[in-house]
DNA sequence: TAGTGAATGAAACAAACGATTCATCAGGAA
DNA sequence: TTCCTGATGAATCGTTTGTTTCATTCACTA
C-alpha cells in the first residue's frame, strides 16, 4: 500500500493530531476512499485542516491526491486474483486459464442470490411440473449435461432443441405448471429470446441463467441466476455455469431423495444386469 | 449485490441510454463508487442527467444514494473471504460446493502434465487429422460442449454417439491418422473401453481424459490427461473436465489461428445476415 | 406530412466540498 | 509573568458536484 509506506517514512515528523488521522487512514481506508475531508476529520476527532496538512506532509498534492491513492489501492485489492496474477507473468497461458476459471467459479457461486437459488431448486424438484431446458448454441453442451443429470433424478426433463419449427411447437405446448430453464450468454440468440418470451407470456415459470441481469431473457424470467463466464480462448467459459448447475442438481437431488434414489438404483441395476460398467 | 438486483427488477423499463449506464454500473462498479456523476456519464457515453434519472428509476434518492449502495457492496467484497463466509448463518452446502469445485479446477489445471498437454493440443490442431470424441454417458454433455467448440474452430470433428451398432461402425472406419479423444470417469462404460481398445489397436492416436491414470482407457491411450471430479451431489463434477477442455480449445485455437478466425468470421457473418443474434 | 410524446444532453442552479486563512491555545524560555 | 513558536480547528473562499430545467431530437401515429 503506497499510503502506508509514506506514513511509515514520515511517521517521526507527525504531530499528535496528524498521527491520529494517519492511524485512522491505516485502520479504516474506506473512510478515505469513500469519504470526505470532513468525514475523515470527524473519524479522527480532528479538524479538517489537519487532514489536509497530513496529506501534503505525506507528499501528496492535497487530500484529493491522497484519496486517489487509497482508492487505487482498494481497487487493486478488489480486482479478482485472476487479473492480479496476470500482471507480472503475462504469458503463462495455463496459469491464466487457472486463475480465470477459479474466478468464474468463485464469482458464480459466491455472488449467488440465495433466495433465487432456493426458489429455483424448489421448482426443479417439483415432480408435478414438467421441466424444459432451452440453451443458446454456445452453451448447448453444458445444457445437455444439465438435462442428463436432472433426467437421472426425475422424469419429464426435456431439452428444447432441434429446428425452429420443433422449438416453436414444444414451446407452444408448454403449460402454466411447467418450468423453463434458459441458458444464454451475451450475443443472445434471438430465437431463444423469442421462445422464452412466448413461454413466459403463456405463464410458464421461467428461470434465466445468464451472464447479466440485463440479459433479455432475464427481463421475462421469474428468477435469474447470474454466472461469470470469462474466457481466455475464443469462447466464453461455461465452467462457472456448470458449477452452478451442479449446485442446482445437488439441491434437487436432496429434495427428491425418495424418488431420485429409486431411479438411480434402477439404473444401477440395469447397468449391472447388462454388465455395462467395468470398475477398472 | 443490491444494485444488481434493482437493475434486474427495473430492466424492462429502462431506456437505451439508461441501459448503457446500467451496464457500466454492473461492469465497472468502481467508477460509481469512486467517481462522480460526470465520470459515470462519460463512461457510458451519456449525459449526466441520464445518470441521475437512472438512479432515481432504480429507487434511490439520487446518485449519491446509488453511490453509497455500491460503496457498501464494494466494502463487503473487501472484507476477507474468511469473515464473509460465516456471515449469513454459514450456508454450508453452497460453501461446500464452492470449495469442491475450486479444488477440481485447481487440481485439474494445476497438476496437468504440460508435455502431454502440448502434444494433445498439437494433435487437436492438426487439420489433416479427423477428430473423434467418445464420451461416457455421465459426461456426454461436456463432451458435446467440447465437440461444439472444436467444430467452430476446424472441420472433421465428430462425436461418436448413438447406438452400439453406430459406434462400432464409426470406430471400425477410423484410420491411422485420426485422433480419438475419450472422456470417461470411474465406473467406466464398458462399450467405451471396448471401442477405445479397438481404435487403439487400429493405430488411431488416442488421448484419454480420465479421473485416474489407472483408468482402463488410459492403458491403451498415447496420452492421458487426469481430471479431478469430486462432486457434492449424487454425480461426479465435470467442472474440472470442462476447464481442461477450455485449455485444449484455447490452445488449438492459437495453433489454428488462420483457419479458425476465418471459420469464426464466416459464422459471425452468417449470424449477422440472418439477424440471429440480439445484443440486448 | 404534420403532430405528439418520450427521451436525451447542454446549461443553469444550489449544495457540498477541499483548501486556505486566521484566531486561539499550549508549552517553554527569558 | 511575558513573549515566542508551533500546533490546531473554526470560519471563509473558490471550486467542484449533484440536481433540475429546458430546448432539441427522435420515433411513431394519424
Amino acid at each position: 500500500m503506497e499510503v502506508a509506506d509514506r506514513i511509515g517514512r514520515t511517521s517521526t515528523s507527525l504531530t499528535t493530531a496528524e498521527r491520529r488521522v494517519a492511524e485512522v487512514v491505516l485502520a479504516n481506508p474506506q473512510l478515505v476512499a469513500f469519504g470526505t475531508v470532513a468525514d475523515l476529520a470527524e473519524g479522527a476527532g480532528s479538524g479538517a485542516a489537519t487532514v489536509v496538512r497530513l496529506a501534503t506532509k505525506l507528499g501528496f498534492e492535497g487530500f484529493s491526491a491522497l484519496q486517489a491513492s487509497v482508492q487505487q489501492d482498494l481497487a487493486n485489492q478488489l480486482r479478482p486474483a485472476a487479473e492480479r496474477i496476470r500482471d507480472p507473468a503475462a504469458h503463462d497461458s495455463l496459469n491464466t486459464h487457472l486463475q480465470l476459471e477459479l474466478g468464474n467459479v468463485q464469482n458464480t457461486l459466491g455472488e449467488i442470490d440465495q433466495v433465487a437459488l432456493a426458489d429455483v431448486v424448489e421448482h426443479l424438484a417439483d415432480p408435478s411440473r414438467r421441466l424444459y431446458v432451452l440453451s443458446g448454441d454456445a452453451s448447448r453442451g453444458v445444457a445437455a449435461q444439465f438435462v442428463g443429470d436432472l433426467s437421472a433424478l426425475r422424469a419429464s426433463v426435456t431439452m428444447v432443441d432441434g429446428n425452429d419449427v420443433a422449438v416453436r411447437r414444444t414451446v407452444a405446448l408448454m403449460e402454466e405448471n411447467d418450468v423453463l430453464v434458459t441458458i444464454d450468454l451475451r450475443r443472445y440468440d434471438r430465437w431463444l429470446v423469442d421462445a422464452a418470451r412466448t413461454a413466459a407470456k403463456a405463464g410458464v415459470w421461467t428461470v434465466s441463467i445468464a451472464d447479466s441481469v440485463l440479459s433479455p431473457v432475464a427481463a421475462c424470467a421469474q428468477r435469474t441466476l447470474v454466472v461469470a463466464a470469462a474466457g481466455a480462448g475464443p469462447f466464453d467459459s461455461h465452467v462457472g455455469t456448470l458449477a452452478l448447475m451442479n449446485v442446482l442438481v445437488a439441491g434437487a437431488a436432496i429434495k427428491l431423495r425418495e424418488v431420485a434414489t429409486g431411479r438411480l438404483d434402477r439404473a444401477e441395476a440395469a447397468w449391472r444386469a447388462s454388465n455395462a460398467l467395468s470398475e477398472r
